[in-house]
DNA sequence: GAAGTCATCAACCGATCGGTTGACGCTTAA
DNA sequence: TTAAGCGTCAACCGATCGGTTGATGACTTC
């Protein structure tokens, strides 16, 4: 008899994870051996049940799944983290392919692919689902030209709430001046030829968060 | 014996069915009785199977949970549909509202939540998650300012483009003028003083979506 | 040590934007 | 019918923005 893959799952829906582990714990060679609701717990249930696979939704309270995947990854590399989120931008998952991610998967996934992705996570295959694999490429292939520093997010995040160049610079520390280059080279990155644009494409990218 | 609540279930990702279908079909009064992947599925089924209650998200391929929502309505009244979504945004609320849904209920609420939720519905009680009635009293309370006519929604959203206003004005085949005047009532219903600032509350609010 | 990126600043330009005031016709609600 | 909201337009103003050129120093990377 083969040996089954132990799961961890989180998800801070419950309805999400009861849906998880409904399909996963009917599989014969899977076996869920814990829940969680947030990334602190998913990182403290990780480190006392050591299973396989964990199953890691992005967006949730306490820690994110980045977070709580580097974590894990930290405490015990062999751990294999399987992403499954509702988001596909770019940013979100170059972060989590970043923090250690085996897999990256969308919870529109069909069930076979979703099976099939535990299977490939627990031998420590890499696998994408494939609406994510075709942005990963489109991101190789163009040279990203959409990098934005830190400074260049930090500014544009002022801008997102409105904020005028000048009040930009005097919260920041520096002259206007700056702000304004810094400005457009964010907007030649991005490809837009104003602030307004600049803030919707880097929502859209999930370069900037809509909640703070 | 009482007689049991029949179920429908609409959503677009299959974990989330399986989830709903595992944790309600273990309640004793209560009986899934089938599944939609999109709107216009649950419409057809709805009329086929004619539910008690159907679950019903909001944002869809095909066709989305408020026209689905309207449709069965329109066919057959007395079906109570609750809205169980991820997305608290005022429009998307008051959208369901006026489509007629009985309930509102967020993905993150409690399995107790749901099961009271989806009870309440089929005797047509009118039940809404804490954190959707907080929303809605303070929509009440507050006069809304806020409520932005279709064609400043319009013009807005060629704003969030980047489109200048004499492009838009060329788009919409109407004076600069106008479109500045617009825009100044934007700014004004939305408290903000430029037009990044309105994209950025437009999209917090649902009064604008990401895609498109 | 050269090349590249990053953050910083200055001075200047024309275009655009935000704001105001005032106006007209239309429809809906009070 | 009076009021209110909507959509349309004009003319005008000062402030801001987008763009350019050019420059400096710090830090990597090769």
């Amino acid at each position: 008899m083969k040996k089954s893959i132990r799961l961890l799952i989180t998800d801070d829906h419950p309805v999400v994870r009861a849906g998880l582990e409904g399909m996963l714990s009917r599989q014969p060679d899977m076996e869920v051996v814990g829940e969680a609701g947030d990334g602190a717990e998913a990182v403290e249930i990780a480190e006392r049940l050591q299973p396989d696979v964990v199953l890691m939704d992005l967006r949730m309270p306490e820690m994110d799944g980045v977070a709580a995947t580097q974590k894990i990854k930290a405490v015990r590399p062999e751990t294999q983290i399987l992403v499954l989120t509702t988001y596909d931008s770019d940013a979100d998952i170059l972060r989590a392919v970043e923090a250690g991610a085996t897999g990256y998967l969308l919870k529109d996934a069909p069930r076979e692919e979703l099976y099939e992705a535990v299977r490939a996570a627990s031998q420590g295959k890499v696998l994408f689902a494939p609406a994510v694999a075709d942005k990963l490429m489109r991101r190789i292939r163009e040279p990203r030209r959409d990098t934005l520093s830190h400074r260049e997010i930090e500014v544009l995040s002022f801008v997102r709430r409105g904020l005028s160049n000048k009040e930009i610079a005097r919260s920041l520390h520096v002259s206007e001046a700056t702000v304004k280059t810094h400005l457009i080279h964010v907007f030649k990155k991005l490809g837009v030829e104003d602030r307004t644009a600049a803030v919707s494409v880097a929502l859209e990218r999930g370069i900037l968060q809509l909640n703070r």
